[in-house]
DNA sequence: TTTTTTGAATGGTTTAACCATTGTCGTGTA
DNA sequence: TACACGACAATGGTTAAACCATTCAAAAAA
């Protein structure tokens, strides 16, 4: 029936308002909040507690606030990284088991490359045929660690190819957190990461030729494929 | 080459030592932290510095804190409202514009009404109906904002029977923030609310069946449809 | 002109006190 | 005995004033 009267806290209020000026653009990205010393006269508060309001603000990722005589609070562009935090929080606290979030990956990564195929440009191309070539090299050199930050690489791309910001998102707050599962779970070798490589080489073809069927098939393969081994290795490790 | 070195805040360690053992589940949901007079001594500090880590803590959805004399931080069990908050910034500061959600929403309820119609127990179609006729009744009264809210809790529910937390969080934290669009750009009325009821019914039915396929498409026409509907009334304003 | 020094602005931290909320326990009254 | 009220104490919320640490820029020195 009633919502629960929220319980007045300074501090809260201080948050709502420069919060509300943030989102509704009257602070654009870039400006400069007024030193503490300041704001604390302008909402009749005391230091602490205004800096208790500024701590959340940066935890929300509304500001960065810098340090010395030019330093201070500066609005922030809103990007991914609160829920890359929140989700590696999840992921951490094993909420989202390696199933769960590998049904989920074969799902949107699908959707997401079936976009990219019908929307990246000439460009997009190029620069994933970069990434490629990197990733090659990697391989090449037997350099897991880079390689599996060059195919993390390219996995976000194929975001960026999507051309809508909220698939861009997510795929990069997956992917910014899914490679610490690589690294307890499936340490990489030889034919796995030659096998991944082939895979991409696929996608490519697909996707320059705005084949999203083939390329949706090829990525949510990959990433089944993937994780079927990961269960493997998990269930050797059990027996153990 | 190398990262920047982490300017050293005394209430960051204090946040990533609690944090730690909140995620490494030495502290269980639940369980109380020392009242701050105690922890400030624990961690060598000052009681204002403790309390921006607290702060940025309960930012985070690790602990709340309550008032008196019983008071105190507690731990929580991690769900999904910080997720829901960034995004309710991310839609609310503009970054992601109407038809990106749609066509995002189109994708993803296609995926998880699919895996819903696999797994959904005959428990779970009991409550998919009951909130089904619940909403019905709100249609015949024509009560609006209840019947969006159950519109909105079915959705949901479908995210919990796909069985799967990752789908679950994801349409939680959607729909937990769209509805705003609805009110400003799409009054409901008489023959929209009876169409979207249509829709669930089919859906209802086809889940009965495990019949995924034709849920998915029922729901991906759905939401399509139902965007088309916003995109022309969005149109017709621009003209005014 | 280039380098070094100095100083001031700003965020980070500490201390100590007081206020506000709330559960508990004891007392008085029905 | 049972219940209501009131005092008390534990705990989070807030304030104030001072000092420390970092950074940049302007002044001084080379």
């Amino acid at each position: 029936m009633f919502k629960k009267a929220k319980q007045s806290r300074v501090f809260q209020d201080v948050v709502e308002q420069i919060q509300d000026s943030i989102v509704s653009g009257k602070l654009e990205p870039g400006a400069k909040l007024p030193p503490e010393r300041d704001l604390k006269d302008m909402f009749n508060t005391s230091r602490g507690t205004l800096r208790e309001a500024l701590r959340v603000l940066e935890q929300k990722g509304l500001i960065e606030i810098k340090l010395g005589v030019a330093g201070g609070a500066i609005v922030k562009r809103i990007d991914s990284d609160p829920i890359c935090q929140s989700l590696a929080l999840l992921i951490r606290s094993g909420e989202f088991a390696l199933e769960h979030l590998a049904e989920f990956r074969i799902k949107t990564e699908g959707s997401i490359v079936e976009l990219a195929a019908l929307r990246a440009t000439p460009d997009n191309i190029q620069e994933m045929e970069r990434l490629f070539e990197k990733a090659k090299t990697y391989f090449e050199n037997q350099d897991w660690e880079n390689f599996l930050k060059t195919d993390e690489a390219m996995h976000t791309y194929i975001g960026i190819m999507s051309k809508n910001p909220v698939f861009q998102f997510l795929q990069k707050s997956v992917h910014d957190n899914i490679h610490r599962y690589y690294k307890d779970y499936l340490p990489m070798n030889h034919e796995r990461t030659l096998e991944n490589l082939n895979d991409f080489k696929k996608i490519i073809a697909a996707l320059k030729i705005k084949d999203g069927k083939t390329a949706s098939h090829t990525i949510m393969d990959h990433v089944e494929r993937f994780y079927q081994k990961m269960q493997k290795k998990n269930d050797e490790q059990d027996k153990e």
